[in-house]
DNA sequence: AAAATCTTGAGCAACTCACTAGACAACTAT
DNA sequence: ATAGTTGTCTAGTGAGTTGCTCAAGATTTT
């Protein structure tokens, strides 16, 4: 039930962004050393949420990246699809990709208690996160104390 | 976010065991036709659930394994747990085996925004899962209607 | 003793994850 | 114009995990 780097880079990433929404561009490497991630695996993470449309980028001396959507528009839940797949504990649950499981005895059945519980725990991930905006996300802020 | 093959097979392995339970043992290869799951690799998942302590199993012609807990006081989480290890979705989260991330720009500060909404996740996660116990999971019974 | 079952441990192909490398395209300061 | 700086794209790679198989051994019943 782990998720993967991938998107904790993304949302640490956007955590940066947000701070300049608005404002100028970030490069990659600013975001990479402040949030201490690999640049090149940074790269492909904000490429991917360019083309999911979170991300406007400038290429050349002045170029980098900035937030093009409000903060207060993007959820965690967004992010996480977009780098990680769908939030669904199994694919027979999912309302993002739905895939009927073919091995399951109970798949034909009107009702399985896999999926009965598994999607309670979809909809309880999916109730957090796809309310947990990415402005609530960045307000958490490290109480700079010390 | 997935969860494995493991515990589903687990899980549906449990399903199984329920109806027996306080009966008849029940020997690896009638689980597997069942539930339509390899044999050899069910076996290891059974193994895991005995060292665990919710399964006891004989050996020899009239051997087979048998629920040696209550349905009731048994839950999906811990079943998961035992198979696929801890349910939070980072380990700075976890409250079974929980890690300081060595790489997070706000590991050292007082809150970290990632942590506050991940451990939201996991809280809701790990509720659901801890209080859904096998009885009410053998419940939800395919109405065999046809 | 023989047959059936669980037990243990090793092995393995396919896949995924986290990351790297390199060629290329575009922008802009001069 | 062009050199330099940045983003864009595609492919590759090593380590680890997943899902499963196989073979030899231990234990029980008949």
């Amino acid at each position: 039930m782990k998720f993967s780097k991938k998107s904790e880079y993304g949302l640490r990433a956007l955590l940066e962004l947000c701070e300049t929404y608005g404002g100028r561009v970030l490069q990659r490497h600013e975001i990479a050393e402040r949030q201490n991630i690999p640049v090149e695996f940074l790269e492909q993470i904000l490429l991917a949420l360019k083309r999911a449309g979170l991300l406007a980028s400038r290429r050349g001396i002045r170029g980098g990246y900035s937030l093009i959507k409000s903060p207060e528009e993007i959820t965690l839940g967004q992010v996480i699809r977009i780098l990680d797949g769908p939030l669904a504990p199994i694919s027979c649950v999912s309302k993002t990709a739905y895939q009927k499981c073919s091995d399951c005895p109970y798949a034909a059945k009107p009702s399985c208690p896999l999926q009965q519980a598994m999607g309670e725990v979809r909809d309880a991930i999916a109730n957090i996160l796809d309310h947990y905006t990415l402005s609530r996300f960045a307000r958490t802020q490290p109480a700079e104390g010390s």
